[in-house]
DNA sequence: GTCTATAGATCGATAGAC
DNA sequence: GTCTATCGATCTATAGAC
């Protein structure tokens, strides 16, 4: 449907995308995004058909370039701590992400005006990773290294303790990230309780 | 400075937390305010001199009223489960209510037009509650029935696995809250794995 | 204090020339 | 496809009568 190089569609993409992120909706104005892309209105329109359809069209897009990251954590199954704190630090760099934290901001805000699109966030973003996570425990129990009787349950508490109130926090805007030092100081934190709380012994 | 008893007021505030929270700050228009409150907009602007005071005062009331709920909570000190399990529910009850999750969202939503906001939110809603919380541990520390080392962050990681991705699942609107079989499930979960990875044998 | 009426600006979206 | 110009609606905020 659409040409795959199309410069500028792509600068409408990025103009929308900052107008959105810092105003939201509601309060950024088509005009405004014409004008900083920079392209006339009907060009715009010529390219998105309506404010609606801009906005579904910059939510994918900053959709696929995180998930993109996603993919490729390998998990070192023999070592737990290792493997749990490779997992926690690829989860990490992903949900403290500038980017992330924007798309978080701008999901949550439109809820109440798109309701259909945190269902979709949903399902392609923290719900795959809750299935890899449950996979790896699940690799971990049948090696015998752990045993954990509900995985789904375990992978949640897991990941919620490092996307805690440090994550609320950035969603705030108290802070803009994690350092690199309290990063380490979480992960080691949340990797040696998780494995003491499931009875493993260093 | 204000009347503490004006019907009117009350139905502009009424009237606007209802708009902000379903449209946003920008979605929501002064004249639909006005039309619903119902009065007319000299009037509305006689209460409020402008739109960000309107919705700075909604925060505000907003913010009261949740704190309100979160006062008394009486923890049991010689066993740790129960007592656990008291501020668990406690503080479920109070993130997972319908009109917290809406003072979430639009906080969040804000949080660029209005930077100053979410440090004061913060500062008067979990912050208190992350102390309170310490000061239990603490407590329990002091009596020998755990050994904490670091309260803050233990205090920390109980409550996010209580307002972990179920929490983040509501905000989304995929749930509207807390069904009383998963909150219970959810609280005896957590806290027996709390007392574990801190040592404690029941 | 409260209303009707409206100013002044800006919004989303479009018509028509090139 | 891209532009200039503009429509019709709606927004925040105010002036003036009662």
């Amino acid at each position: 449907m659409n040409k795959p190089r199309n410069p500028k569609r792509q600068a409408i993409l990025d103009a929308a995308t900052c107008a959105f992120i810092m105003h939201g909706y509601s309060g950024a104005s088509m005009e405004a995004i014409a004008e900083a892309a920079p392209v006339s209105k009907p060009t715009l329109y010529n390219h998105f058909k309506s404010k609606q359809d801009l906005f579904a069209a910059v939510i994918e897009c900053r959709c696929e370039a995180l998930l993109s990251t996603l993919s490729s954590v390998q998990a070192e199954l023999n070592d737990p701590v290792a493997g749990l704190s490779a997992i926690a630090g690829a989860f990490i760099d992903l949900v403290y992400a500038d980017e992330a934290l924007q798309l978080y901001r701008l999901i949550i805000a439109e809820q109440q005006q798109f309701p259909e699109l945190g269902e979709r966030i949903y399902r392609s973003g923290p719900e795959p990773v809750l299935r890899q996570m449950a996979s790896y425990l699940s690799e971990l129990n049948a090696r015998g290294i752990l045993k954990i009787a509900d995985l789904e349950t375990s992978s949640r508490l897991f990941l919620d303790m490092l996307k805690g109130d440090q994550h609320f926090r950035c969603l705030l805007g108290l802070q803009s990230g994690l350092s690199e030092a309290v990063k380490q100081k979480l992960i080691s934190t949340v990797v040696s309780f998780f494995l003491k709380g499931h009875g493993y012994e260093a």
